[in-house]
This record gives C-alpha cells, sequence and structure tokens, in this order.
DNA sequence: CCTTGACACGAAAACGTTTTCGTTGTAATG
DNA sequence: CATTACAACGAAAACGTTTTCGTGTCAAGG
C-alpha cells in the first residue's frame, strides 16, 4: 500500500539499512549510493511512517496541550498562545496536539505519559498541582503557561502581574482615584496574589490606607464582570474606579454601569487585563494592561524544547514585561 | 524504563499474545486469567505504547486540523469550531493536531499523508484547490469546513451563507433601504458567490434594482472593514446601510462611521455575519448573522469519522441553519 | 608479505504492539 | 472407542523504522 524504505531498498538493490543511514545522513555511506538513494526516494516520494519512527527513537514529534475547558470563554487569549506556540513547534519539526477534555484527571495525564503520547506538555493555567506531581514523577518534560509556580523543578512562562497591576493602580491614582475597586479570582493562585500584591503596594507608595471592603472575590462564570460590578455599585460607599480581573469582566462591567445609567469613566472608571480586542472594540475603550501572549507563546515552546533535549536541565522561567494601554474607559481628557 | 506488555506477561508467566488479546476483550481467554491480567495491569498501571500500537493498527488516533495561519485575526472564529470538534474527537479517542505553517504546499500535506501522521484531516477554510487533489489520490480521509464545495468526493460543513444573507438584506430592506452597500471576498469563492447571490435575490423580491456600484471588495488585511466603509463613504451616492463580509469588518465599519461624525444606525446603518463575541459588545451593537460554528465543530468530526471507518462511504455534507440576530447597528426603534 | 586501518555495506536485533495460526487438553458426539 | 468440536493458550510473524555489530575489500604502512 504505502511506500516504505523496502520498496527503496528493493528497486536499488541496496539493504534497507544503508537506505536508512543514507536518508538519516550516517556517514558510512558513500556518495554515490547516496546520491542513487535519495534520487530514489523523491521518485517514490518516500515519506518515513511517524508511528515506526516514533516506536524506534522514542520521540513522537508532539507536543500536547492541556486546555481547561471551562475557560473556553476567553478564546482570544488561548488562540493567540497557540499561535505562538505552534509556529516555534512547527519550526522545530514538532505538531501541537490538543487535549481539553479529562485535562484536571491526573489518571488521564498519567496515561498521555505512560503511553507516551507526547514528548512534553504545555499546561496552561492548570489550577491543578496534582497534574504537577504526576509530570515529575513520570519524568515527562513539562512548562506552565501563564502563572508562576514557584516549585523547584517546575519551568514557567507568566505575565508581570505584579507589574501590571501596580502600573494600572497607579494610573488610577493619579487620575484622582482614592476608592480602587480590586477583584480577585482565588483560584488562580499567584496570577491573583501578584496582582493583589501589585494593588496594595501602589496604594501604600501613595498614602491610601488599603480597604478590604473594595475587594471582590470573583468566580469562573459567564457573566462573573456584570455581577462583580453591581457588587461595587451596590455598596454603601461604591469605589470610583474598577480593576477587573480581565478584559471580558470589563466589557460586561461596562454593561453592568451602562445599565445602571452611569457613564464611564466621568462616574465610574473601569480597568481590564490582558489586552485583547474585546478591550479595543467597545465605546469607550478599555484601559488594560497587555500582556505579550504570542512572543510568550513561542518562548514557553522554545524553553520547553531545552528541557526535552535534556530532562536533567534546571528549571527556567520567564516573567514578561508587560505594557499599560491607557484608553478611555479611566481617562477624564477623552480623546481618540 | 516504561512499562510494556512484557512485563506483565513475565510477571504473570502469560505469553505475551493471551496478555494483548485480554486487554483488547478478545473472546479465547479464560475469565481467570483475563482478571489476573487486568488486575496487574492496573497494579503497574500500564498504558499501551501509542506508537507501537499505531504502527501495528495501521490508525492513529490523531486528526490533522488545517488551519490557515493569516486567518488567525479571526481567531474567535476558528476557537469556536476547535473547542466543539475537538470535544467530539477525544470522546471517540482522538486527539486533535494542529497544522498551521506551510499548509497551502500541497508537498506538506502530502507528507503528512505519506507518514501516515493522521487518520483524517479537517480543512478551516483552505482556499487550495491543489490540497484537495492530493488528499484523495493519497487516499485521506478528510472534510473542509466553512465552505462549500460541489465537487465530487468531497465532503464539507457549511453555514447557509444564502439564506443568511437573504435575511440580512430583506431585514435591511424592511428597515427602509434601498441602497444597500456589499462587500464581496473573492479569495473565500463560494463563501462569498453564495452571500452575494442571498443579497441579489432579497433585492429583486423587493423589486430594487441591483446596483453594482455598491459592491466593494476587501481583501485579507488587518483594516479592511474600515477600508471598506470609507470606501462606502466616498461615494457620490453612499449607502444607507452596508453588509459587511464579518463581525470584525463591521466592528472596524463602525469605527470608520463614527470618525466620521456619523451615527449609526441613524445615518448608516452596519451589519456584521458569523455572531461572534465581537458584535456584542460594541456601541452600539452590531446586527449579524450567527452561525452554530461549535456544533457545526462537532459534526463535522462525526461526518470525518464515519469517512475514516469506511473511506469507500460517499461524500456527505451539511449546510447549517443560521440565525438573524437583529441588534442596534440596524434598527431605528433603539431599545435593549 | 603481513598487519592495520579506513571505508562501505549488510545482517539482524530491537522498539511494543496485534493478530494469525498452530497446538494442546478436554468435553461432547456418533 | 474414535471422531469432532471447542476452549485456552503460545509461538511467531508482522508493522516500518533505527542502530549496533560484523564482514569484506582495498590501500597504506611496516
Amino acid at each position: 500500500m504505502s511506500i516504505t524504505i523496502k520498496d527503496i531498498s528493493k528497486r536499488l538493490g541496496i539493504s534497507v539499512s544503508t537506505v536508512s543511514k543514507a536518508l538519516n545522513g550516517y556517514p558510512d555511506v558513500s556518495e554515490g549510493t547516496r546520491e542513487r538513494i535519495l534520487e530514489m526516494a523523491r521518485e517514490l516520494d518516500y515519506h518515513p511512517n511517524l508511528a515506526a519512527q516514533s516506536l524506534r527513537r522514542g520521540r513522537t514529534g508532539k507536543i500536547g496541550l492541556l486546555i481547561n475547558n471551562p475557560l473556553s470563554f476567553i478564546s482570544e487569549y488561548i488562540a493567540e498562545i497557540i499561535s505562538g506556540a505552534a509556529l516555534t513547534a512547527e519550526q522545530q519539526g514538532n505538531n501541537l496536539v490538543l487535549y481539553t477534555t479529562a485535562v484536571t484527571h491526573p489518571d488521564e495525564i498519567r496515561r498521555i505519559c505512560r503511553a507516551r503520547e507526547v514528548d512534553g506538555l504545555m499546561i496552561i493555567f492548570s489550577p491543578e498541582p496534582d497534574v504537577v506531581g504526576v509530570l515529575e514523577r513520570e519524568n515527562m518534560p513539562f512548562i506552565v503557561f501563564g502563572r508562576r509556580v514557584e516549585q523547584p523543578g517546575v519551568s514557567f512562562v507568566a505575565p508581570d502581574n505584579w507589574a501590571g497591576a501596580y502600573a494600572l493602580t497607579q494610573h488610577l491614582i493619579t487620575q484622582g482615584h482614592t476608592r480602587i475597586g480590586f477583584t480577585t479570582r482565588p483560584i488562580l493562585g499567584t496570577v491573583s496574589d501578584d496582582r493583589f500584591a501589585g494593588y496594595q503596594k501602589a496604594l501604600a507608595d501613595a498614602d491610601i490606607s488599603f480597604n478590604p471592603d473594595l475587594v471582590v472575590e470573583t468566580t469562573i462564570e459567564e457573566r462573573s464582570g456584570y455581577k462583580a460590578m453591581n457588587r461595587f455599585l451596590d455598596m454603601a460607599e461604591p469605589p470610583t474606579a474598577v480593576f477587573t480581573f480581565y478584559d471580558l469582566m470589563a466589557v460586561q462591567a461596562l454593561d453592568a454601569a451602562h445599565d445602571r445609567g452611569l457613564r464611564v469613566p466621568e462616574e465610574i472608571a473601569v480597568a481590564g487585563f490582558d489586552g485583547l480586542r474585546s478591550s479595543l472594540i467597545t465605546k469607550p475603550r478599555i484601559t488594560t494592561v497587555q500582556q505579550p501572549l504570542n512572543l510568550m507563546g513561542r518562548r514557553a515552546m522554545e524553553l520547553l524544547f531545552t528541557r526535552i533535549k535534556d530532562n536533567a536541565q534546571p528549571s527556567v522561567s520567564e516573567i514578561f514585561p508587560v505594557e499599560l494601554i491607557i484608553r478611555q474607559s479611566t481617562r477624564y481628557q477623552l480623546e481618540n
């Protein structure tokens, strides 16, 4: 049916071992035969069977991507990462394999490892500590994307959440705000913690005392931004600015303010995080902290590959600088 | 290193063939030994090596996804499809593999086929007829997503572009518009053609003569919606409503109108297509034609699987109904 | 002339499965 | 009792590679 190394071998009267060596650039094959073999391979349009190669070499050429499906509503975020990651992976002759279900089950992860389905894994946002434990025991190279994991042996790529939150809070303060609402998402651990710390530090640096009443805990649900905003606005003394957890929440917060007849930013300022397109197409446009997601996706793959080549390498992590983008939703002098 | 069928075999003193049969549910193994084998497999946490299985069975358990990278700026569109497709694939024990570069090169496609990298392929939007030819010659099951391909043997899943365009145009007409701007995208072939035909039919049914001056050809570029809108507005007799090719173009068209100080929909109405989140978060919200992308993604996988199980099956295609969603960008009686 | 070495090549094992086929032992049938 | 049938198992081939190791040839060196 399909063309194998044997076909080349037979037509040329050369052993399969020599054919294989010629194709793989081994030194112990003469120039003449090498050329005849390559020529014949071209003629037959031969391409090595991937399964056979994987079995023999012990490498699959596949990188697994663990994506938590509940987060799919921030699809633009994920898409941007994947776009970068896929590019780098494919440049190195690898391909990305998607795992979207049962990702939180350590059993499934272990199956992937034991079955040698992939050479490495990138975990987007998975908050499951169990998963990390499994990967380490199974000796599977992996990298965590999006969150800081201060655990020996764990590599990660993350945005500078602290600095982003600090810059954004500071900006709000310079706009005259002293009552700044803040949203957390405890399930995201360090992501939430770092932003919280940056927020608090900016307040402290401006001699504004931190008010725990202005902190709202949010969960993963479709309308969480709308709900959070309403909680802020229902307060006895509402904040004059709200720092939401990500752009889509800010969009919904805008809606909530609008539904109450409040003007943004005149009566309440709203800011987001991530810098996705959503933040750019609302009216008013949303002030946000932009993450270099595509770049981070590329870089994550690079780090993962160094790990795959030598899993004894020490873990490496990179924190990426983020950029505060000031737009109308927090700025009183309107323009653009 | 890793645990194989041999380990089970040795510990139990049972041949590997019997172990394999027990694990695969063959009938010719007694209940007693089957249970001992399964128990031991559990104890050792054995999982069959995927490469070996693929090699032997001739199936990889992988479905390739061909994604044209230049289209990545409509990432939400792709993400929605993938989300549905991945779900169905994984339910059947398969995983999605991403191919984002060199997808337009027939050589690369042929390599994927000859190397038996995947069991089937889903092509999102690829306008390359060469690719289809290669897949047919290589006898690789595939399905085209998003566009109608009236070619014997080609399965596809597509939205009802004709009906969507008809409904949308009709809606604009009932709002009193007679000069309705239309955008095409020739590179997308039937997608563009069908919408064009639906648009023209709706005009004809309302006894409005078709005016070719109101048709603007667009290309794949970042600001194409903004440019197209400006071309409309620069006309001697501009349209009073514009039917853009997709939501993001409508968003940009909104910007263009805003930049010229035009109110939407009072001075010019704007509509989109696809029904992505972008259409929902602008002010005014954008009238659009919603595609059931997630469902279509799931269904595409189902059809592909029937093809994989028996590639002699006749090609099947499904045209999905779309839904006109009327919002403020085209409606004079403002509410919501 | 003998040894050494480099060079070019092939035989064969190995990777971990699945599956065909043959071989037992035992029970049922005539 | 002889035959048949069946149940339960194992040997071995096969999938398509890669890689180790051995072998033969030939030239250079002593």
